[in-house]
RNA sequence: GGGGGCGUGGCGGAAUGGUAGACGCUACGGACUUAAAAUCCGUUGACUGUAAGGUCGUAUGGGUUCAAGUCCCUUCGCCCCCACCA
């Protein structure tokens, strides 16, 4: 059929940051994702299988540093030298649709969506907390600051600075990305739930206290219905009511406790464990329902970017706000009573989040506490946005995106900064801005804020003197789209035409590792969403269907005693691993491939030695998709043997491939070619559903494995069912190990790629058996089996049960209670 | 602390509630070979038995069922995500 008539099959696999080698990671992605796009094509699709480059990011700016290789040759090397690697591997890669991030031709238009985001009001800038590195004058990511909080490449301590950063306003999507989390059936399940879970939506309330000075103090809570029992109040150091609340008395340390937060990273808050630190401020705040004056304390536990940065404290039904209280001596109010006990908040040990009823709490005194129906956290929604003093409402753990980065080898952030006019976004016309190669790579500071020439330049509403942003993107925004790109990836007049684009979009099959399940795939729905509300795309999901490959481990040898990894050359005998330094015994495991770890194997060794497809099976083979599999260089042996064999069993002893025509209906089959043909047709079905729902690469392996050894121990080599039975092979082995099949069909006399091939047609009726062997069961218990008719009837089923050598032998002397016959499976003697 | 997952031979792993261990690796035995490699054949859950066979067996203890690796509950162990999240 023609191309356009088919319907359509959009393969994407996760492209790799061009580091210059493949690892078997790689392998494992991609052999996957090329199975599937090549048993696709196979069943009539068209489909799109690309492939591109996530290629700006740190290690390029790294190797500039250190080795002074500017970083665009460096990632172009590294392209280079990884799409020769990948076309060995024998992947089915449109290349024609190749993108590379960092290509003006790409990025120029990551800087147009950038623009249609600031548009659309969903990009602004704002101070934020940042990871700074006071020697290398840089802003550091997470990642880069070791568990000391310490620079990863100077040692500084890394200080926390607040800088103004460009943020998406993701969180205005929050309820969608969470919501359309069911529509994406395809997805695995813990997949689904990580996400919910980041997005952390929890329902609860805002609610407004009254400072002493007459300002509101909103605070959020899931449980309003506590409220009667908030005894103080505390906001992050942080929070812009500190300055105001803050007495004389208390000034300094407030100020104290300020800078000591301010001081310390993300790691430190935490690493500190649970101890409670806070200041009071010496203020108060009115408490909305009872007029309750309270104290206002500051304390780093509430954090300033969650919820309003303020929380009521009950320290009776909170054991975060009860540990504060009993380390300084504040008040506990107990406003829920349970049924069993008498709560006191003097005695109390711990706080009491249990059943119970409202107490101290008029007008909710006797409701039953909890979330529901007719329970407190209703009637003091109710209550509160009745006097107008809070409302009921949802939060989200999700934070905004900051994608600004304070480096040179990223997508520049296409806007002007003018005295006059403020933020000018540079005009379309304009794009791309372009990176400046001109660049010197000193480690310290941005490359992009020295160079004069590159800033300053006219404003381009007012032409008056003014800056380039010289923040450049985070990576995350370039393959956020890249797969709406692809479609349509040589355009050079617009990110994408939309009707090519829409055409292939969703995303039919996504395939990538587990590390993604957060971010990446979080930012691309979000961006789909923002692009279909911009008018572009008709989806509102990005990926229709994802699978999670689990990692790729070597093995190691490991002293249990030292923790040290031992080079396998230096061990003697494998079999029995001994240390050559300590003469300990070591033991196998399997661990992410590292040099440390001296576990690493090398993809192109494999094939060079093996080949491709021997790679590609045993890493099919050796473990269902998403789980870890444990790479050994001894198994890739076992799939070399198998390999050879059915490379054997065609050249070698096809006699009847060749020459014979494949199975006519036109003369009656005897016992052993219905057997074979029985086999053959088994193989098509169980190959066929492992490619189908879930995706079980391993068993389908194994089935061919089945198949070629039913083909090799087949008598009737001269008979068509045996011509049949080697094509089919071929061509179910042509996803999986796409170049020993293509050879072999030629062997058999072929003129056309096996590639073209249509998928094998499963006739049922070759399934269809004369006979069946019966499992006879006593008691539950396997006892023996028997062949019979496959026509046999119930009853004729368990007479041939009874009457079978076996059933004589268990049910000698016995009185046969009852009889449960499964049809086409066991019969079970239930004795009394 | 919250959420999720997993536990099957020496190993990787198979099993719509219906013969547990498919398929493969390793190991052992044999054939071929002057020899080795490759290849081919056989054995390979444990205990027991000359054998036919029997008993036990899917982390643990219980339950549901004619029948449980599979469903339900207990306990133990391992892994992943989030986490002073109000």
């Amino acid at each position: 059929p023609a191309e356009s008539s088919k319907p359509k099959f959009y393969a994407l696999s996760m492209f790799p940051y061009p580091s210059g080698n493949l690892h078997m990671g790689h392998v494992r992605v991609y052999t996957i994702v090329d199975v599937i796009a090549r048993h696709k094509r196979m069943q009539g699709f068209r489909v799109l299988n690309p492939m591109g480059w996530d290629a700006f990011g740190l290690p390029a700016e790294n190797a500039a540093i250190e080795r002074n290789i500017p970083p665009a040759k460096w990632t172009y090397a590294n392209i280079d030298q990884m799409r020769e690697q990948l076309k060995d591997l024998g992947i089915s890669f449109d290349w024609d649709k190749e993108v590379t991030t960092c290509s003006p031709d790409y990025y120029q238009w990551t800087q147009w969506l950038f623009l249609q985001f600031l548009n659309m009001g969903l990009a602004y800038q704002k101070e934020a907390l940042v990871n700074w590195d006071p020697i290398d004058q840089t802003v550091l990511a997470n990642e880069q600051v070791d568990s000391e909080g310490k620079s990863w490449r100077s040692g500084a301590k890394v200080e926390r600075k607040q800088l103004r950063q460009w943020f998406f306003k993701i969180t205005d999507y929050a309820e969608q990305l969470l919501q359309d989390l069911d529509q994406l059936s395809g997805w695995p399940e813990r997949v689904r739930l990580m996400q919910a879970n980041w997005i952390g939506k929890s329902i609860g309330a805002h609610v407004t206290f009254t400072t002493q000075d007459g300002d509101d103090l909103t605070v959020f809570t899931t449980r309003p219905d506590t409220l009667w029992g908030a005894t103080f109040m505390v906001i992050s150091p942080e929070h812009p009511l500190v300055e105001k609340l803050t007495t004389p008395a208390q000034s300094e340390a407030i100020k104290a406790y300020q800078a000591e937060a301010a001081g310390k990273s993300e790691m430190d808050r935490t690493a500190e464990g649970r101890e409670k630190t806070g200041v009071w401020t010496g203020g108060y705040a009115i408490n909305p329902v009872n007029a309750e004056k309270i104290p206002v304390w500051i304390a780093d536990y509430v954090l300033v970017d969650y919820g309003t940065g303020a929380i009521m404290a009950v320290p009776a039904h909170d054991q975060r706000d009860f540990e504060f209280a009993k380390t300084f001596n504040l008040p506990i109010k107990v406003v829920v009573q349970p049924q069993d006990q008498t709560l006191d908040g003097e005695t109390l040990a711990a706080a009491y989040s249990g059943e119970g009823v409202m107490v101290n709490s008029e007008p909710l005194d006797g409701v039953p506490a909890g979330k529901g129906k007719g329970k407190s956290v209703e009637a003091a929604i109710a209550h509160l946005e009745a006097i107008h003093k809070g409302k009921g409402t949802s939060n989200y753990r999700l934070r905004d995106w900051l994608i600004s980065r304070q480096r040179y080898w990223g997508c520049p952030i296409p806007v002007v900064h003018c005295p006059q006019c403020g933020v000018v976004p540079v005009p379309d016309s304009e794009l791309p801005v372009k990176l400046p190669d001109n660049v010197e790579f000193s480690g310290k500071g941005s490359p992009l804020a020295k160079l004069e020439d590159w800033v300053n330049v006219p404003c381009p509403t007012c032409g008056t003197p003014a800056q380039r942003e010289t923040d450049t993107m985070d990576t995350f925004m370039c393959s956020s789209w890249y797969f709406m790109r692809y479609p349509d990836a040589q355009n050079s007049g617009a990110a994408f035409d939309p009707a090519v684009t829409n055409d292939w979009m969703p995303v039919d099959q996504y395939v990538g590792g587990i590390e993604h399940a957060i971010l990446h795939l979080l930012y691309s729905r979000f961006f789909t969403k923002v692009m279909r509300d911009r008018g572009l795309l008709t989806c509102d999901e990005p990926f229709k269907r994802l699978l999670t490959q689990g990692m790729v481990q070597g093995k190691t040898y490991k002293n249990p005693k030292t923790e040290r990894y031992v080079i396998p050359q230096n061990i003697k005998d494998l079999a029995n691993p001994v240390d050559p330094e300590t003469g300990d015994a070591l033991e196998i495991v399997y661990e992410k491939m590292s040099k440390s770890k001296h576990n690493g194997t090398a993809p192109g060794e494999v094939i060079t030695k093996y080949g491709a497809d021997t790679a590609r099976m045993n890493i099919l083979f050796k473990a269902p998709p998403e789980k870890d599999l444990e790479w050994d260089d001894a198994d890739v042996e076992g799939q070399f043997r198998f390999l050879n064999r059915v490379w054997r069993l065609v050249t070698e002893s096809s006699v009847g491939a060749k020459g014979i025509a494949p199975s006519s209906s036109t003369k009656p089959l005897i016992k052993a070619e219905k057997d074979l043909r029985r086999a053959v047709h088994t193989a098509i079905k169980e190959v066929s559903e492992d490619l189908q729902d879930e995706y079980q690469f391993n068993t389908a392996v194994s089935e061919l494995m089945k198949l070629s050894n039913a083909l090799n121990d087949a008598g009737i080599k001269q008979s068509g069912v045996y011509t049949e039975g080697i094509e089919t092979l071929i061509t179910l082995l042509a996803p999986f190990a796409p170049h020993i099949a293509e050879e072999l069909w030629k062997q058999i006399g072929k003129t056309s790629s096996v590639h073209q091939q249509p998928w094998p047609k499963l006739d049922p009726d070759a399934l269809i058996s004369d006979e069946l062997t019966l499992v006879i069961q006593v008691m539950g218990k396997t006892r023996g089996t028997v062949q019979v008719p496959a026509s046999a009837t119930r009853e004729e089923l368990e007479t041939y049960a009874r009457t079978s050598e076996v059933g004589q032998r268990y049910l000698e002397g016995q009185t046969v209670k009852k009889a449960i016959v499964v049809p086409g499976k066991l019969v079970n003697f239930v004795l009394s």
